[in-house]
RNA sequence: GAGCGCGUAGCUCAGCUGGUAGAGCAACGGACUUUUAAUCUGUAGGUCCUGGGUUCGAGUCCCAGCGCGCUCACCA
């Protein structure tokens, strides 16, 4: 955090920007309550890896809590807790799993007494849990993580337990409305485990004990008769009580959640108001859309994944995407990450010659915890210092038609001499994005022909034309003997062009041909700059298997792999 | 049925606490490159969904309407 600064501090106490709007909310939840410290939770439920949408969350609840830092000059302490609900019964076998089998057996124990079918950690809940942590270990997030199952085992939740069997009709009162007829004749906010299957069950409860803490139910298959406690991990509860039971018992004081839960929100404060507590603050954030307008979840598969976002982008301008906007649905989909990596590039560049006010509502500023990292700027010649657009790279990796950074790189350096990835690893990061999205969007949408036979005698004495220059990286010769083939082979007719010397110029088909049959591109990069970089003698070779046909073979089973896929 | 959000240039969208409409892409023109990419630069393009209200002043705030989209009502 940074050190306490009196212009930042005033700035703070006005700043708009919602993190702040938030912040401000918890200070006079604060000042209402008189606690000394301020609890955020996030909720997390370990039947499935952690997504976008965990990310985004822990991501925003982050910015909430240093915007509340700096309003509150960092006096109150704070706490974020990664909750993961990892008591849940097994419902069904996830897909993406090995040892289906080993699952299906387990179904309706908790997650935590499920095997693990990775066979790497102590149950499935413990695999998912050690995955959601490693993942935001790897974003850097500061934050505690707690598990539903060693809560309810340690008692931790048993006050909490005892005085919701209390108001039992209270809770009972708030949740039965909310549900149809038949669900509500069964319902009940605990869920016993079977003391012989360890079946998380959901059964009608006979009789509430309260003095005993105990429930009465009947084993619908058996038909045997159960009491069991509901303390120490005997049963937990359904998952609107739970979430408010949670509240309760840890002192949550701030939780957002999707806008699919809104009700569920309501109900759970409700229940969290019936325990005489006040519901933590928060908001509703909006679902993120996939590609036709439909929500993502997980069940579906579609929209993006971090890892996809990672391939494109920076984990900086996934942070960006949760900053903007969290009250409004966005698409979530590929092409929106070139976009969100520039206005990243853009904040941050801002950002130094930026005041107090505005800095605090520069994005980068949530993004980096209040200090963010000097910008990357890159010396053009003769031009001021400024970031290398992602948007440019993009550009340059399509024309200089690569996988390879090093290839990307000379294009770079012809812009900015003193640039390499030692000195600009924030840039070198963009280049292998770029590369990417080359491999993944450009490449597939190539179109090679086969050369017709005129350009194939050209491009053959094009070849025996470059020999010569093996190892010559002189963009200007290379360029001059590309212009030499082309006068002889396809002349100018317009008598438009004209070299520098008055000679007949150089027909358009000659570089569309090259561009065409080489590159797979209607468009391409001044050829001599191209064969300078990519070098003379690949660049024969290149030319070599167009001739041959491969080029355009090649690019048919790539395409077709990709189709297969 | 209930709730949430959106409607601004051809497209995608910015417009923070009300003060003369902005960006990127696309289009068209120019510079540079021997005529192709990048880069630089110029031009054009908008009843800010509609109708009221508050105000000296509304894209922005309030009300109503129209249109579009999403979510929830079994479980989490």
């Amino acid at each position: 955090m940074t050190p306490p600064d009196p212009d930042l501090l005033s700035a703070a106490q006005s700043a708009s920007a919602w993190p702040f709007e938030e912040a401000k909310k918890l200070v006079a939840r604060i000042a209402a309550s008189g606690k000394r410290e301020v609890l955020f939770e996030t909720g997390y439920g370990p039947s499935g890896l952690p997504h976008i949408g965990t990310f985004g969350e822990v991501a925003r609840t982050t910015m909430v809590r240093n915007a509340f830092r700096v309003l509150t000059e960092d006096k109150i302490p704070t706490r974020l807790v990664a909750f993961s609900d990892d008591m849940d019964g097994l419902r069904k076998v996830p897909d993406n799993v090995p040892n289906k089998e080993l699952l299906a057996a387990n179904l309706n124990k908790p997650l935590t007494a499920v095997p693990d079918p990775f066979g790497t950690h102590s149950s499935f809940g413990a695999h998912n849990n050690a995955r959601l942590r490693a993942f935001l270990d790897s974003f850097g997030f500061e934050y505690e993580f707690m598990s539903a199952t060693e809560c309810y085992r340690a008692g931790r939740f048993d006050a909490t337990l005892r005085l919701m069997l209390e108001r039992y009709d209270d809770v009972m009162g708030i949740m039965l409305p909310s549900l149809r007829a038949e669900r509500s004749a069964t319902y009940s906010p605990f869920l016993p485990l079977h003391p012989k299957t360890g079946h998380v069950m959901q059964v009608p409860i006979d009789e509430v004990r309260r003095e005993a803490a105990t429930l009465v139910w009947r084993d619908p298959e058996t038909g045997e008769r159960f009491e069991t406690s509901v303390l120490g991990g005997g049963a937990k509860l359904q998952w609107k009580p739970d979430w408010a039971m949670r509240w309760v018992a840890l002192g949550v004081d701030y939780e957002m959640a999707g806008k699919d839960l809104i009700d569920s929100v309501k109900l759970s404060s409700e229940i969290a108001r019936a325990l005489g507590a006040a519901p933590p603050d928060g908001f509703n954030y909006e679902l993120f859309l996939d590609e036709k307008g439909q929500k993502i979840s997980k069940s579906k598969g579609n929209g993006l994944t971090i890892e996809d976002w990672l391939t494109y982008g920076t984990p900086e301008s996934l942070s960006l995407f949760m900053y903007n906007k969290p009250r409004e649905a966005k698409r979530l989909f590929f092409d929106v990450i070139p976009r969100q990596v520039d206005d990243y590039l853009t904040f941050l560049e801002k950002y130094p010659a930026q005041d107090s006010k505005l800095r605090l509502g520069n994005p980068v500023w949530h993004i980096h915890a209040g200090a963010p990292p000097a910008p990357e700027l890159v010396q053009g010649a003769g031009e001021r210092a400024a970031t290398i657009s992602f948007a440019m790279l993009l550009n340059l990796v399509a024309v200089a038609n690569t996988e390879e950074p090093s290839v990307l790189w000379g294009f770079i350096r012809r812009y900015a001499p003193g640039a390499s990835p030692q000195t600009h690893p924030v840039l070198d990061r963009l280049v292998t994005h770029a590369l990417a999205y080359y491999r993944d969007f450009v490449r597939p949408a190539k179109a090679y022909r086969a050369p017709s036979e005129a350009e194939r005698a050209a491009l053959a004495e094009l070849s025996e034309a470059l020999a010569p220059f093996a190892g010559s990286t002189d963009a200007e010769a290379l360029q001059a003997a590309v212009y030499e083939v082309g006068r002889s082979h396809f002349p100018d007719t317009s008598g438009k062009a004209k070299s520098p010397d008055g000679r007949p110029g150089v027909s358009q088909a000659w570089f569309s041909a090259i561009y065409q049959v080489l590159l797979g591109e209607a468009r391409g990069p001044r050829f001599g700059s191209f064969v300078a970089l990519y070098g003379v003698a690949e660049t024969r070779a290149l030319i070599a298997k167009a001739l041959a046909g491969e080029l355009l073979a090649e690019h048919q089973a790539f395409v077709a792999t990709r189709a297969a896929a």
